[in-house]
DNA sequence: CTTGATTTTGCAATCGATTGCGTTAGCGTA
DNA sequence: TACGCTAACGCAATCGATTGCAAAATCAAG
């Protein structure tokens, strides 16, 4: 009997405890296994979250950057941990729609997008109607969905102000103004150098995106160009690894001439050469605070957004006494 | 028209093209999307690879290890670029029939087992009856299931042979023998020594894990039992690292009075300091056969195991001349 | 206008589970 | 034996697509 096997594999009460035991017992020895796409489609939900990882602005290189990998992988801990699986989606189409066609895929109960990337608009609009949706990415104005973030303004002002009480004065910027989180940390940039009465000269601030191989080329423009600076702010860890190489084939010192500071604080960052100084991501609490808040929206619950307050980890990149 | 419209969308030419044209684009506008859940039940496919780790051996770290953290990276690359999903599926409960609850859950069209963990009879089992399944690992002898891994014996066998030539002698092996690829990189091991006519010391053979932690306690264990060792062959980086770290601990110089290879090579091994010789497994050209041959199996073709040469790159880590 | 061939269209079955609701079985009591 | 009540059970609808096959529409030719 269909339904009586149904039900008893579910441990429904209905099917008495002993007739349970057999069923299940029964099935385990036929090697039966519920049929998930069935399942699914019968209760209309799917016990799988995906990560989402919009690469409007680079595409190709899911893996190259490790701290969106390092970010996967706690999320994925998270996940599986509440009996859920795993669904990565990257996306390389953005034209019109590509959130909406995910969702209304319904592969999946929620969603996890890792960086607004340029789709803010899109996020907002998606989530509107859709709860089941948290971000990881800077808290912006006017902002509907649920974000959890590190607060870059602060994190950026920290950082900027050490190389300040370093003496440096002349501090470059590398990193791409249009993502909402590098945005924020440029205003947390300029905030800085206004609070220490330094005027902001915009030729010290280089787009430079993701990947570093572009981040070198970056580096080595802006040290060609001739525009003095005495300091790097660079946006993520790998900018600043590819500045500090860049800075290397120069024969710029480094710290001695020029101070880096990076941003993510990844696994190596502790292991280069210089040692690299970093602003401090704390992903593992940052997955656990996303997936925490997408379940309360799983359930119905609203859940507010989050952020969380970065460190600063000095190490020998941007020379000083408290090096280590 | 219900059956119209599928057939539109998928692009039927049952359909008149502009019909087809008009339909998609009134499918479009309204925001329609296909269900997965159900297109999936009928077509019995789903359009989803499965990428599973078995940690049958050391539990609950998904992320900790960069080797699994890039494999994944590569294959999800490999996979969507080929217009599938990537499901994640971390097994903690390898208890009878893991295996077969995962494929008869018709969640997924293929399956990428990556490490045999202490499951190849498992492996062999359901690859007797289901063959979209391919495994990263080594070959090893009576084995049904195909599988994509580098030479395990050769490469050990060439870092051995490194050391040897360096004038070390008595070289520890640091790894889990359990583990049919470190069983095979033993025997590389063994095979190097005999060779060299060295006689081989049971004392010097060391159990470690591949967590940091773990390995660094079985590095500082070896050098606290006395046991007399001018260099390690680490059966991966992170041991490797693990060790060098613990030999600094110790005081004793690396490489100056011991030497120390490792096997991975992965991004942070040219990193560390000193910079770590290691064995390098060509995971990008791995993850692209892998995924080749899984979709020559999932058209129905058979396909053969293939075994990647492995590269030893030489650094500081285990001095002598060659250092680079 | 009819016939036959061909192109379009749509009915209805199917995939494999879950579940509301009605039916049957079982048991105790009068 | 009859009745009432509860505990088990199972029929059949449902989820949302795809597709074989038959029906309908269209068209060409006689």
């Amino acid at each position: 009997s269909m339904s009586t096997v149904s039900r008893a594999l579910a441990d429904n009460p209905l099917i008495p405890e002993d007739r349970r035991r057999e069923i299940q017992r029964i099935a385990a020895e036929a090697g039966y296994v519920i049929n998930q796409s069935a399942r699914s489609l019968r209760m209309r939900k799917t016990q799988t979250i995906g990560v989402v990882f919009p690469l409007g602005h680079d595409v190709g290189q899911l893996i190259s950057d490790p701290f969106f990998i390092e970010m996967f992988g706690r999320l994925a801990d998270e996940i599986t941990t509440r009996g859920y699986q795993v669904l990565l989606c990257r996306v390389t189409d953005t034209s019109d729609g590509w959130l909406n066609r995910i969702i209304q895929s319904h592969r999946q109960d929620g969603l996890v997008i890792v960086g607004q990337s340029d789709q803010h608009e899109a996020l907002n609009h998606a989530a509107e109607s859709y709860h089941p949706l948290l971000v990881w990415g800077g808290h912006l104005s006017g902002q509907v969905y649920c974000s959890v973030g590190t607060d870059n303004i602060g994190g950026a002002r920290r950082a900027v102000d050490h190389l300040l009480g370093l003496g440096r004065k002349r501090i470059a910027f590398l990193g791409m103004l249009e993502l909402p989180e590098i945005g924020l940390r440029y205003e947390g940039y300029v905030r800085a150098l206004r609070a220490a009465g330094i005027e902001h000269d915009p030729a010290l601030v280089i787009p430079a995106h993701f990947s570093f191989e572009t981040a070198y080329e970056a580096a080595r423009e802006l040290i060609e160009s001739g525009t003095k600076f005495d300091a790097i702010f660079a946006t993520s860890d790998i900018i600043a690894l590819a500045a500090i190489q860049a800075l290397a084939a120069a024969g710029i010192d480094v710290p001695g001439q020029v101070s880096v500071v990076g941003f993510d604080d990844i696994a190596i960052a502790a292991q280069s050469t210089p040692p690299l100084t970093s602003v401090q991501q704390d992903l593992a609490k940052g997955a656990k605070t996303i997936v925490d808040l997408l379940f309360k929206r799983m359930a119905g619950e609203d859940a507010p957004s989050a952020t969380l307050l970065p460190k600063l980890v000095v190490r020998k990149s941007c020379g000083g006494a408290s090096a280590g």
